[in-house]
DNA sequence: CCTATTAATTCAACTAACTTGAATATTCAA
DNA sequence: TTGAATATTCAAGTTAGTTGAATTAATAGG
């Protein structure tokens, strides 16, 4: 499947300069909206003509629009402008074993349509043939006028042929060598962007959730199995061949549980949907999705809480070694995992003092629970494609 | 002490834009040497034009020089460029609680000098004035028309009051608060760059070392605990707060060995020089550097060998979740440990099957031992200068 | 051996996009 | 009411890139 391609770095010049500019631009609009050019000069470090032209092109296109004029003290009061919601869009379609999700969400991060497409198989012919009939859809019914800057799809990792790939039910069948970028691209006939679930989700967040104002930050997500999307300094990463943040099969407790990737103690045997499934079919009972995990635990189901109980350790000491490992401002929870039970376990969590993160005068808590909900790995490819149209990368991949 | 700065993301013009086309030819050059200004366009996406102005002024300034035609077929040959070892150099500074060691390095990576100085104390003065003291050493004994691009001064971290402060030995007293960009600045009269010890040995490894291709990868530094330097894509990895990499204090085996952090079964308990002195100490046997390590390794002391057949087995461990993490091309292992320490335990490593590092067609092997010896983390300060001038970055730090 | 072809480099003209300084508009303070 | 402050626009100037033609030097083929 996917590998990322390594990128060359490529010198600039005045065209691409101006879209260097035009996405600073575009950014510090969407940070600080509403806002005017002298504002945006000083923030960018431009001139307050550049910054006009800019902002002239960018209303020319539809992303920005004028906001009134702001009265603050002498002076010519400022002409604001903000993101201009109605100007442009972008797709999100989440690819699982059993179903696919579209959700298409507008410039601001408002979500405009989320749909659910139930599989009967995911070759790669039936997901694109899905995913075609999912663009339409959402085309044809909910955009009006604004332009689609293209889709992200999002698929669960790991990408290619790797020591976890036999790790089982989270895994899709038929894809090896599939260059599943140029594959939607052909499908849906737009930029295509492929990323694995977590990532989006940790992407969603920093477009519209808990992460809004944050550069550096950790996202575990909730699939089937347990992954880590990792936002550093504004950057997604991905690793050398497109699958960090694999936090399901790093070990915990050595010797411990036996996991199907071969290892014993992974975390993934503790604390992930796999997990608790496992341990409430030991009590009879059968789980097939979040929503029977939240009647359960609406439920106050002991076997559940028992479980909650135990993950709690494991994954307290998994966040700990993220806060170590990447010094995020903050580890954000979330995925298809009803709200209440990642309340809950988060508040089971006794984290270790012995983490960087033990710092006086924090201002985010170390733990937050995402606030994108369970499309949030959806909703984030759509958010990759507009974190992408306002993110400024001058080296290019090729 | 130092903390990241946040990062401003700053509009770009024609004077930007050449800066970071200069880098760019430089980078080019460094990775293709000997290569000519076609070859460099087409590499570039630069015009054949903008190349030849650029490297004539990279001419000019010292850093390239001629290095012959190239006859290859038809055509006028290339004028191939290299690097100009001669041209510039820049300082590393390695500041550990009880010495200080000095490095110079040019443009093409080769080591001019190092030096060592005992330090009565690591007061934020006393290490300032010995900075000066290498520096002013460094230069007027070896350096010979070349410029001096500035200094990288390595600190071990954590930096800032955080939760592991208190972990003992490894850590600068009265260094709070302290701006020690500034203090060395100031001191040593030129640009500085602050990093800890296991990023510097990191880029150390990649502008020359078993990294030098690399792009992704993640070094695990022996100092006086255990560090991670991780360089993904080509950048540094600091984490939001500068203490990214803090993996001596990541849990392996929970309730395991108390550390000095409060947290048991921290890495550094078992895979350290931290450990191997505690080991060694219950025989009765006191070791203070690399050396002793080094003469109890060549005499095949037992108690030695027992401490590497124990570390082995947490270390393997915690690079399979450094590969679950970071997904990188390779792990290099090093720094202040006996070659042939490091090489037995690098041996004795059983990695685990459950890695996305597990894929087939690896070209190169899964754990590497670092090529700059015990002196890396000095000289990698010297190479971040060098790294920094040859890697373009848009967005500015402010 | 000569000539056509190929490829690298340079020359000269052109262009995009930024900066600068002056001009204009609008508000607040005295 | 007037002057200072601030935002924006206007117009000219600058930097550094691109483009296409000219030059140079090598090989391939007749």
């Amino acid at each position: 499947m996917k590998f990322t391609t390594p990128r060359r770095i490529v010198g600039s010049n005045a065209e691409r300069t101006r879209l260097h500019n035009r996405q600073v631009v575009l950014g510090h609009v969407r940070e600080q909206q509403p806002v005017g050019r002298a504002e945006l000069a000083r923030i960018s470090g431009l001139s307050t003509q550049a910054v006009s032209n800019i902002i002239a092109e960018l209303a020319e296109d539809g992303f920005l629009v004028e906001a009134g004029r702001q009265v603050a003290g002498r002076g010519l009061p400022a002409l604001q402008y903000r993101l201009n919601g109605d100007g442009a869009a972008a797709l999100g379609i989440e690819v699982r074993p059993d179903a696919m999700f579209g959700a298409l969400v507008n410039l601001e991060g408002e979500t405009l349509f989320t749909t659910r497409v139930a599989l009967s198989d995911n070759s790669p012919a039936t997901v694109a043939h899905v995913a075609r009939a999912i663009s339409a859809g959402a085309v044809s019914g909910h955009i009006s006028g604004q332009q689609l800057l293209g889709a992200g799809v999002v698929m669960p990792g790991p990408f290619g042929n790797v020591g976890i790939s036999g790790a089982g039910q989270s895994v899709l069948q038929g894809w090896e060598g599939v260059d599943s970028v140029a594959l939607f691209e052909e499908a849906l006939g737009m930029a295509v962007i492929v990323e694995n679930d977590a990532t989006a989700a940790a992407v969603a967040e920093r477009v519209r959730g808990v992460a809004s104002g944050l550069r550096t930050f950790c996202f575990v997500y909730f699939g089937a199995g347990l992954g880590l999307g990792v936002m550093a300094d504004g950057e997604v990463q991905r690793g050398a061949f497109g699958n960090a943040g694999e936090i399901g099969h790093v070990v915990m407790t050595p010797g411990g549980r036996p996991c199907a990737c071969g290892n014993k103690g992974c975390l993934e045997t503790y604390a992930s949907r796999i997990a608790a499934r496992a341990q409430l079919a030991l009590a009879g009972i059968a789980v097939n999705s979040a929503s029977d995990i939240e009647q359960l635990y609406e439920a106050g189901d002991p076997h559940l809480m028992a479980w909650l109980d135990e993950a709690a350790g494991p994954l307290s000491q998994a966040i700990g070694m993220i806060e170590n490992l990447f010094d995020p401002e903050t580890v954000i929870l979330g995925g298809a995992m009803p709200d209440a039970v990642l309340d809950h376990l988060i508040s089971a969590l006794s984290l270790p003092g012995g983490s960087v993160a033990v710092r006086p005068g924090r201002d985010t808590p170390r733990v937050l629970r995402g606030a994108c909900g369970r499309l949030t790995a959806a909703l984030g490819g759509a958010a990759l494609v507009i974190h992408d149209a306002v993110t400024p990368r001058i080296a290019e991949r090729t």
